[in-house]
Parts: C-alpha cells; sequence; structure tokens
DNA sequence: CAGTGCTTTGTGACTTCGTCACATACGACA
DNA sequence: TGTCGTATGTGACGAAGTCACAAAGCACTG
C-alpha cells in the first residue's frame, strides 16, 4: 500500500526536499481521534508532534473554580505549535487539548521531528512560524482578559464564531468558557444586546441580525 | 585581545562542542545597554537573539488605556525566548522589552542562530527548554489573570519580589503593572494588609511583618 | 400527550474590581 | 522654609463575578 504524501495540505511543508520529506512521511503515522477524545491535558506529555489534515482541536484552561478559557484552535493545515514547547521542554502540559470534531492528524514522533529541525530550514520556519503566531495569540489574549470589556469581548467573538448565515450554534456557558468569564455576564449581555435588537436568540443557538452594529462595537473603542 | 568564552555562563550551553561554540562566540558580540533602554517594541522587530549575561529585563505589554502588565522578567544566564519566535516568525513583536537594571547581553544574528539550531542537538535543547519554560508562565499568567482574586495575586507577588529582608521597593503603581491592574486597587489591598498587620509601608516601599500570612493567603484557597 | 428529568436560561442581591475626580501627604531641592 | 513633582488616600459609581434559586425548553418514556 501506497503512503499518502499529505506533506502537500501544508503549504509551509510543500517545498521540503525530498530527501527531507520522505523520511517525515516514512516515520509518523496518520491518526484519527474521534470528536470529543482528549488528546493531551495536565499531568499528560504529548508525546510527539501533531499536525492536522482535518478537523479542528480546542486548547484550553480549566482553573480551579471550573471556569474556562479557550487559548486557541488548531484547524486542518497547522500544527499544534505549543505541544512543541513542551515535547522540547522540561516541564508538563498546563491546558487541555480537546478534538472538537472528529480529527485526522499525522504525529511525528519525537525523534524525527528533532532530526527534521535539524536537515531542514523549511522545516524550521514551519515551526517557528506556528509557534510565533501562537505566542502572539497568547499576549493578546492576555491583552484582552486583562484590559478589555466583555461587552466587546462578546461582541468579537459572535463575530468571530458566526457561520455564513451570522449564526453562532453555542450555549452561554459555552461562550462563558470562550472568553473565560461567567455564564450569567454572557447571559446578561447578551439580553442587552437582544433590546438593542443586535442579535436573536433560541435555545443554544443566536443568530446575528445587525452585524454592523456588533462590528461597530467590537471595532474602535 | 581574546574573546572571552561566556558559554560557561549558560549551564545548557556548556557542553556545546567546540566545533560549534567556537562559531557561536566569534559571531556574536556581547552588548551593553544601560537602565530604561528599551530593547523592543510594538513594531520593532528584534534583529537578534539575546542571551543575558548580567542584569534583567522586564517584558511587559501596555494597553490602550495605558494600563501595563508585566508577562516576565529574564535575568542573567537566560534566553528572551520569546523574542525568538518573533525573530523566527511572521510577526512583529506586540510585548515591549525594557532594561531593568544595567544589562550585558550576547546577541547572537539571526544567521548564526540559525545554523546552530541546526546543527546542535545541545543548543536545541537550550532554545526550546527557555521557551517551554516561558509559555508554561504565560499559560500561568492568562489563568490567574482571568481567575484569581487581586489580593490573592497581590500577596503573591509581595513574596515574590521581597528581597533578604522582606522589602519590597516599589510604588503602588508598580505593583499595579505587575499584575495588570489598577493602582488604586493595590493601594486599598495594601491598606487592608496593613490594617491586619501583615505589612507596614512607607512611600515607594513595603514591608513583609507577618510573611507566614501572606503566604497562606496566596496559598491554599 | 402527560409526566419526568436534564439542560439551558433568567434574575436579584451582594461582593469585588476598575474608573474618575480630586484631596492630601511626602520628600527633594532651591 | 517654601515649592513642586511624585506618591498615596478616598468617595462615588459603573462593570464584572458569585451565589442561590426560579423558570423554561427539550428529549424521552410510558
Amino acid at each position: 500500500m501506497s503512503i499518502p504524501d499529505w506533506t502537500s495540505h501544508f503549504p509551509g511543508l510543500r517545498k521540503l526536499e525530498p530527501s527531507i520529506g520522505r523520511p517525515l512521511v516514512e516515520n509518523s503515522k496518520v491518526v484519527k481521534l474521534a470528536a470529543g477524545t482528549r488528546i493531551f491535558g495536565p499531568g499528560q506529555s504529548p508525546e510527539a508532534y501533531l499536525l492536522l489534515l482535518d478537523g479542528t482541536v480546542r486548547v484550553q484552561q480549566v482553573s480551579e473554580t471550573g471556569r474556562e478559557i479557550v487559548l486557541y484552535r488548531v484547524s486542518a493545515g497547522e500544527s499544534c505549535a505549543l505541544t512543541t514547547a513542551c515535547l522540547m521542554g522540561y516541564e508538563e502540559y498546563q491546558a487541555e487539548g480537546v478534538a472538537e470534531t472528529d480529527v485526522q492528524a499525522v504525529a511525528i514522533p519525537r525523534t524525527t521531528f528533532d532530526e527534521l529541525i535539524a536537515r531542514s530550514a523549511e522545516f524550521r520556519r514551519f515551526v517557528f512560524t506556528a509557534f510565533s503566531m501562537r505566542v502572539t495569540n497568547l499576549f493578546k489574549i492576555i491583552d484582552e482578559v486583562a484590559f478589555s470589556r466583555v461587552d466587546i469581548r462578546l461582541a468579537q467573538k459572535l463575530l468571530e464564531l458566526a457561520d455564513s448565515q451570522g449564526r453562532v450554534a453555542l450555549t452561554h456557558q459555552q461562550l462563558a468558557s470562550e472568553l473565560g468569564t461567567a455564564r450569567e455576564v454572557i447571559s446578561r449581555q447578551l439580553h442587552e444586546f437582544q433590546r438593542r435588537n443586535w442579535i436573536s436568540a433560541t435555545r443554544g443557538e443566536i443568530s446575528l441580525v445587525s452585524i454592523k452594529d456588533l462590528q461597530k462595537l467590537a471595532g474602535a473603542p
């Protein structure tokens, strides 16, 4: 059976020299994970560098009191870059990763990863770029959590998560987890948005009515 | 003039093969920066990988409204790992780095850095470990900012920043920046600590009186 | 289709945190 | 000893988080 060349799914890897790309493909394997699978979590060190072929993985942090905050998502074509930090580093993972959908991914063993880093400038760029994006994003989250108002953040999140019909199929609790706040706070804000006729809501789903107004709130102060 | 072999200052670099260590030393140069120098900031991409020989660098984020939060500090023997993310990655730095004291550092040019990553497993481990620590720490900050009470965080910070005599030579404003909160909030909390006789304060300096009580607050919920 | 049980949402009361607008107080230095 | 810049104190109020329930909404069952 021939091994499918999944490297073409990753723009950053397409230009890999064949002498590099072949061992990469041969030494790693494609894994499938069902939606809801916990991929890693506090106390579980990841064992391989993961590249997503399909689906999305949500990386989040859970507080002692049970409140949650979503740190970022990994989608098809991306790598779970921060796993790398822990893959390479001395510490255990503090956050947890959950498959949001069924997921197909390439698992690159630690040794292969290390070898690739050594041998391919192209691969290094790919890894570091992914890293850079995540870290920049973490900075942004800190900024928002520390300094930004929830109404603004909620408007941004709704716009970000809406599908093409302007619908967001999440419960208040799930939105609260996205922003790292409490469910009641979200309920009240949504109520206020509804009062202003910016959204309409049913159990478990929100429809954006006035995207323009939401953008105005989300944008300039 | 002989070039000083500063690699011995870095435990992670001591075991570098000479064939690797020599070019590292030869291609990089030692720089000195006066206290207060802004080393990098939003819009300024760093040009080199920095290893600190002496002094400390504070990395912080400034909000639109002027509030600040300290993300981490780089001390002697450490690398400003996250600079690397941006060094390697596609994006500009979102945070700013300021020399807190006079600083002596080794600046490794981008090309040399890349070459070292390629050639030395030892150096890779050094860089990734530093990375890992910072990222883990960023996770912790997000957790604390989002979920933890200021009185607890303030107690922790005081204990962390106290010198051997239990003194913290910072203004309320500076403490507020450490925690990403407002000065008034700190003033009130310190007042409360004082009322309970846990600290005593003079202009610009705080003395910890009952470290035990502070630890109790900082520790278990 | 009425009943039951789980999940989701609504709400009031209260605490904590952040903001604004000043009032004081301290300390260095002329 | 006065003056000036920085540091700290404070009240009022709005925004956000917590707690303890109440009330829907939905699925499944008999």
